[in-house]
DNA sequence: GGCTCCTGCAA
DNA sequence: TATTGCAGGAGCC
């Protein structure tokens, strides 16, 4: 095979690459689209020209010969955006990484080094492409020596390759020419004069003509036209001048070899952990197979337990040492085994069989589980305490939990596998979940895999957990965060896994009555629905329903969406009155709604054996410090509607028992008065006042006895929309008022809320210095969109550091609540308990003889949760359903 | 079957 | 062109 040098312009392609992609960034908040764009162009490149070797030139920031010619060379350049600036040095890893050359020369732009490079191939008889997004590399162009220039057009990268003849048949001249060309010219992107008043045009005349601009000046008299002439006459040195600067030099002192340009080894280890960093899924694919040795370097010593024998000694082990860490592996309800590490080195795999089942197993370890001296550390305590409970195992001293700390640690990541813990915290490779069984349909069983794999794969699970625990403690403790992640975000553990054991019962006859009646009115609805169509279609998908109300109905578009019409609520909401259908399609989607998601939706999940719904509760999902609820979500069962409301009627307690619901009052905008310091809204808050009437008569300057009810509900917009961080657009559009009307709202709300408005300044300030957010409990938010020169994800992260320490205080505080409620229900050996968390809210199954204590147990440890400067108010309510607590 | 988009529910 | 979530159905590959 003949060799192929592909040398590449490294500045060049990777803004080009960066244009060509929206601002990716991976879910640490580094930004990944110009290192992704150049890499795939580059790949692209070697694949198509076969190319045998690989150099990448980078310009570097001092100034170049060229400077000291002509000291406003390149003057008008901005420079880089920081969002491509912050990936040079990446995409350098990357290269380093992938063992590619990288050349940077002082005083030499990276044109000159592949001028020069391309000429010493050339030299030696061997044939070179350079591959670069700018035209000034034509003027390299050899038989030999190949330009390539990629044109990204609606997503697909196609390039121009240019040799000498197809420069000279798309411009007219030679490459060599090219540089008269551009010293008659000028280039206003480099800031090379050229000579005033000659363009294009009349370079490309004179060049064609003379060939270059010293034979042109030979031949001032005759030159056409005058004016040229007359000009190149005037301003022949600065004619000079730009052609010497826009010459690509082609002889700097650049050490060329070209065995250390050989494409060798670019998919390796060090290219795919970085890859894996970086999240580049595709990319990664490349890789096939590597898995399995990649974690080879990790060396660890395995050890297989399965016989009786080997677990006693095992156990007896355990009982010298003072830690360790396990990690219990399943799969749907089967225990595969138990992965337990208690030093550095080395691990210990119990397999699962007949003759040592998961029952044995753990009847086994039973002791060490439950001893208090023996400190343990885990990745996911909430799902072992569900296995503990079928075990019968009451575990003691579980310190730690990685799950939880690598949220804790940063709470913005959408994944907290053993494996990213592995990568993040020891720079270890370790196989997802999904890449070691495959994901959808061809996954395969743990079962399945070879014993050696899975032993190697199980051993390093605990001892990850076990290495990680040192550096994600001292993470926390540097980040202010230890009395968050010891004192509220480990013991809400056990919180979250009671109220998922305990769930909430359901009364199923009620939900099917209850979807039966919404079948009715649905059918209903949907024949007339077809009537007023004059056809049948499918009501529910908005692009079939889009051309009957826009197309054949011919009814005004309000919005549209990134496919088609918007059918949304708010767009049916404003055609309301221009035909009848409009309001049979909004019943129609409200009732389908609660029939769908809710009637329908939550029956699936009612357990056969207890007729209780088990909701999981996710401690790792919220970037806020939030806890969210899953299969089904009870944490937005519907209550502004009546119709929506009545499904809580389904929800009750069971026999003996009732509800009391509790839920903080305005919690988000009192922590903001507190957060604030602002002397009107604490005061008012602690005197009792309505605050969103106080707001109304501050803001639309009526004496607060005189607040219309629109106006106090305009008010509550604005309050929302503040700890929102509010636009006035947004504002305008759920008044339904002028962008100029919401902003006078807004800006009479910051007029008699001062503090507030300061407060909100240094939330975005501070965030900006220092990159992430806090809550009032040191929780920390990281937001790199504040970093963006884009104007949008810019002003994203601006409202997301005006809200994030309200809305993640506001978390915090619930959160030490629920620990605080669900201890006492405990210490006071009540049968009532907490079984559900709706933000503000706490939902309690409470004995009927227990009422009153926990009425007052409940108030109590939630306005006491936190010491503020305002009163943390808190409602309750009773109720023998979920509906009737209001 | 897996994925994205649109839609809509909650605090 | 308001914050944080979860989920169902359509439609596409």
């Amino acid at each position: 095979m003949h060799d192929k040098v592909l040398l590449i312009d490294g500045n060049s392609i990777m803004n080009r690459a960066y244009y060509g992609l929206p601002l990716l960034s991976n879910s640490e908040g580094v930004y990944t689209n110009a290192v992704l764009g150049f890499l795939n162009i580059i790949l692209k490149a070697i694949k198509d020209e076969e190319a045998t070797h690989i150099g990448v030139a980078f310009d570097l920031k001092a100034p170049t010969f060229r400077h000291e010619k002509y000291k406003e060379y390149k003057g008008n350049r901005k420079g880089m955006p920081d969002e491509l600036r912050m990936q040079m040095p990446i995409i350098k890893d990357v290269l380093k990484a992938m063992d590619i050359s990288i050349f940077e020369m002082e005083g030499y732009e990276a044109d000159d080094v592949l001028g020069t490079l391309a000429h010493q191939c050339e030299k030696i008889g061997v044939d070179t492409t350079v591959l670069s997004g700018d035209r000034d590399l034509l003027q390299l162009a050899t038989k030999h020596i190949k330009i390539s220039i990629p044109k990204t057009k609606k997503g697909s990268t196609t390039i121009e390759n240019y040799f000498e003849a197809d420069v000279l048949e798309r411009y007219g001249v030679t490459p060599t020419e090219f540089i008269d060309l551009k010293g008659l010219m000028g280039d206003s992107s480099d800031n090379i004069p050229g000579v005033p008043g000659i363009g294009e045009k009349t370079a490309i005349k004179i060049i064609a003509t003379y060939h270059s601009i010293e034979e042109a000046y030979r031949h001032i008299d005759q030159l056409k036209p005058p004016r040229a002439a007359k000009n190149l006459e005037e301003h022949y040195d600065l004619a000079l001048l730009s052609k010497e600067l826009a010459t690509i030099c082609v002889d700097c002192d650049v050490c060329f070899d070209k065995d250390s340009l050989k494409i060798d080894n670019i998919y390796n280890e060090a290219t795919y952990k970085l890859f894996k960093q970086l999240e580049f899924k595709r990319l990664l694919e490349k890789f096939e197979g590597m898995e399995e040795d990649s974690y080879v370097e990790d060396l660890l010593t395995e050890h297989l337990i399965e016989t009786k024998e080997a677990l006693d000694q095992l156990v007896s082990q355990l009982q010298q040492v003072h830690k360790f860490a396990y990690y219990i592996l399943t799969e749907g309800m089967d225990m595969i085994g138990i992965s337990i590490a208690y030093n550095e080195n080395e691990a210990y795999f119990i397999k699962c069989q007949e003759s040592m089942d998961d029952a044995f197993c753990m009847a086994q370890l039973k002791d060490i589980f439950e001893s208090h001296d023996l400190q343990k550390m885990t990745h996911g305590l909430k799902e072992d305490l569900h296995l503990f409970n079928r075990y019968k195992i009451e575990p003691k001293s579980i310190v730690f939990d990685t799950f939880v700390g690598a949220y804790t640690v940063n709470p913005t990541r959408d994944t907290y596998g053993i494996d990213d813990i592995a990568n993040d915290y020891l720079k270890v490779m370790l196989p997802s979940q999904d890449e070691l069984l495959g994901k959808g349909k061809s996954r395969i069983s743990y079962r399945a895999i070879e014993p050696q794999q899975l032993l190697t794969y199980a051993c390093h699970l605990s001892s990850i957990i076990y290495r990680s625990y040192d550096l994600m403690h001292a993470a926390i403790e540097e980040y202010g965060m230890h009395e968050l992640f010891y004192n509220i975000e480990m013991p809400l553990i056990q919180v979250l896994y009671d109220m998922e054991y305990y769930g909430i019962k359901v009364d199923s006859v009620l939900l099917h009555d209850y979807a039966d009646k919404l079948k009715v009115m649905i059918d209903l609805l949907e024949s007339e629905i077809y009537e007023l169509a004059d056809e049948t279609f499918n009501i529910k998908s908005p692009k079939q329903l889009g051309v009957i109300l826009f197309e054949k109905l011919k009814l005004p578009v309000i919005k549209k969406t990134k496919t088609g019409y918007s059918t949304a609520a708010e767009v049916l909401e404003k055609l309301k009155g221009e035909h009848p259908i409009i309001d049979k399609i909004s019943e129609y989607r409200q009732l389908t709604k609660l029939k769908s998601t809710y009637a329908d939706g939550l029956f699936d999940y009612i357990g056969k054996e207890d007729s209780r719904i088990h909701s999981s509760f996710q401690q790792t999902i919220a970037a806020t410090g939030r806890i969210s609820s899953t299969e089904p979500n009870l944490q937005n069962i519907p209550i502004r509607m009546e119709m929506g409301r009545e499904i809580r009627k389904v929800f009750v307690p069971e026999d003996d028992y009732i509800f009391i619901d509790a839920d903080y009052s305005q919690i988000e905008l009192r922590l903001l008065a507190h957060l604030a310091e602002d002397e009107t809204l604490i005061n008012a808050f602690n005197e009792g006042q309505d605050i969103h009437r106080l707001t109304a008569s501050q803001v639309f300057h009526v004496p607060f006895d005189e607040v219309s009810s629109l106006e106090r509900s305009n008010a509550k917009a604005v309050n929302f929309g503040i700890v929102y961080g509010i636009g006035a657009f947004s504002l305008s559009q759920d008044l339904h008022i002028t962008r100029k009307e919401a902003q006078e709202y807004i800006q009479n709300y910051f007029k008699k809320y001062p503090s507030v408005k300061i407060y909100l300044d240094n939330c975005i300030r501070y965030a900006k210095n220092r990159g992430y957010s806090l809550t009032m409990l040191q929780r920390r938010r990281p937001i790199p969109e504040l970093a963006s020169s884009n104007f949008m994800q810019r002003s994203f992260g601006e409202r997301v550091a005006m809200n994030t320490p309200i809305q993640g205080s506001a978390a915090d505080v619930i959160k030490i609540a629920m620990i605080n409620v669900s201890n006492k229900l405990k210490s006071e050996n009540l049968r009532s308990r907490l079984i559900l968390q709706v933000h503000d809210e706490l939902l309690i199954e409470a004995h009927r003889d227990e009422v009153e204590l926990v009425k007052q147990y409940l108030v109590e440890e939630m306005e006491n949760a936190v010491q503020i400067s305002v009163k943390m108010k808190v409602d309750v309510n009773i109720g023998m359903t979920w509906y009737d607590t209001k």
